[in-house]
DNA sequence: ATGTCACGCTGGGCGTGA
């Protein structure tokens, strides 16, 4: 199963690259975060025109999460929303099953500042989180992949200075995604790359991404059912492409797994 | 710290969020 997981910053500003993403890399699923758009008018056509098709759980204008499967593969079991989370209208969360694995989309609130509400709503949903995939890892193969907007490690950020009272760094966080990983989920990127920056998100200001002011942010969590063979961030997807079209913040993780 | 995007509302610039 090749699985991928792309926050896109609007998927319909996004539209061209996310065709182009279909077709170079013809996934079993992508788990997509950051919609930004009503349900009414999300882009189905569009997707099936390549042969794809999405579930998606959305808000309006801002985050939103989605699936996105090729036209063979069924997705069962669909549910939107995660138990206990802070604001079950922002769209955060979604399950569906395919070729039997259970897999979710997920977009982790930022948290914004240290002292912010924000902060203390992105803690209680990674402990929700927590909770739901304890349940999830005992059922069978589970897959959890999307923005937490945390980054693990100090190697995770490009300068660990420059993070000093920010957000995404802080023990608060880290801890609760490391609790993710006690579940018996394993960081796929780490997994297969241990040595590697495999930052997936960059700044639009202040030309971060040329000059390699980057994080890693999003994560696929794989569990043990299931073996990890390749792990690539597909930084193309960062830059203009040859039509112009513009790119997201965030660079596609791409993800090669063995099913059971 | 902030040099950019994308949204809605509205009809071109502002407020919000990341």
């Amino acid at each position: 199963m090749r699985l991928i997981s792309w926050n896109v910053n609007s998927i319909r500003a996004r539209l061209p690259r996310v065709v182009e993403l279909l077709e170079q890399h013809r996934p079993d699923v992508v788990c997509i975060q950051e919609t930004k758009v009503a349900a009414e008018a999300f882009p189905h056509e569009a997707l099936a025109a390549v042969g794809y098709r999405a579930v998606e759980h959305s808000e309006g204008r801002w985050n939103g999460v989605a699936l996105v499967v090729p036209d063979h593969l069924e997705v069962a079991g669909i549910q939107a929303g995660l138990p206990g989370e802070p604001d079950p209208a922002e769209a955060r969360w979604l399950e569906g099953t395919v070729g039997g694995v259970r897999i979710v989309s997920a977009y982790v609130p930022n948290g914004r500042e240290p002292d912010h509400p924000m902060f203390v709503a992105k803690l209680r949903f990674l402990d929700a989180a927590r909770h739901r995939l304890d349940e999830l890892v005992a059922a069978g193969p589970t897959v959890v992949a999307g923005d937490f907007n945390v980054a693990l490690e100090d190697r995770d950020v490009w300068d660990i200075a420059a993070f000093a009272g920010a957000t995404h760094v802080t023990p608060d966080e880290r801890s609760r995604l490391m609790d993710l990983l006690d579940l018996g989920l394993v960081d796929a990127f780490r997994a297969v790359r241990p040595d590697d920056e495999g930052f997936t998100w960059w700044d639009y200001r202040m030309g971060a991404f040329r000059r390699g002011m980057g994080m890693r942010i999003d994560y696929a969590l794989v569990s043990r059912h299931l073996d990890v063979h390749a792990v690539e961030v597909d930084t193309r997807f960062r830059r203009n492409n040859a039509e112009g079209d513009k790119p997201s913040d965030h660079a596609p993780l791409v993800v090669e797994l063995s099913t059971p």
